[in-house]
DNA sequence: GCCAACGTTGGC
DNA sequence: GCCAACGTTGGC
């Protein structure tokens, strides 16, 4: 299994709107970013762990964890000229954007916030806590993982 | 293939 | 709202 993190402005979808889904699951649409499509195209897997990140807002940070539960597979928002993540350059017969789904396992008892990521020794590897990383998607080790829910 | 211009992300 | 960092675009 692997472990991965995934932003989300809660303003446009937070882990609350998450556990409000049928199923409490959803499709995690509108990445356009080539290096987190491809995570999801080529790694993501079912039953992969995902901490569900809150992104610019009050408090940035780790608010809850999900589970994948569809492998990657396009993404339809990129089809549709009404919506926000339309890409006229994605063709439905050979789609450039991907997503999976995911679905809701559970809420952190507490915000896990960056700040607090950002002064673990433990953590300085993670892509999160990297000067300049700005990617919506990111691997997680199994070290990190487990130490940032020892956090918790 | 280079790189300047531009757009986006996201913390602060 | 600011702006640093980075990705993408497109002219050449």
């Amino acid at each position: 299994m692997n472990y991965w993190l995934m932003k989300s402005e809660p303003n446009e979808f937070s882990i609350d709107d998450l556990i409000k889904q049928p199923a409490q699951t959803e499709h995690w649409d509108g990445v356009r970013n080539y290096q987190a499509r491809n995570m999801m195209r080529d790694e993501m897997k079912i039953g992969d762990r995902v901490f569900f990140y809150h992104s610019n807002c009050d408090v940035p940070g780790i608010v809850g964890i999900m589970e994948v539960v569809k492998e990657g597979y396009p993404d339809f928002t990129a089809f549709d000229p009404d919506d926000k993540h339309f890409d006229p350059k994605s063709d439905p017969k050979q789609p450039r954007w991907m997503m999976v789904d995911v679905k809701f396992i559970k809420k952190l008892s507490r915000t896990i916030s960056l700040k607090e990521l950002k002064q673990q020794p433990e953590l300085t590897e993670l892509s999160l806590v990297r000067r300049g990383n700005r990617l919506s998607i990111m691997p997680v080790t199994k070290q990190q993982w487990d130490f940032i829910l020892s956090l918790e």
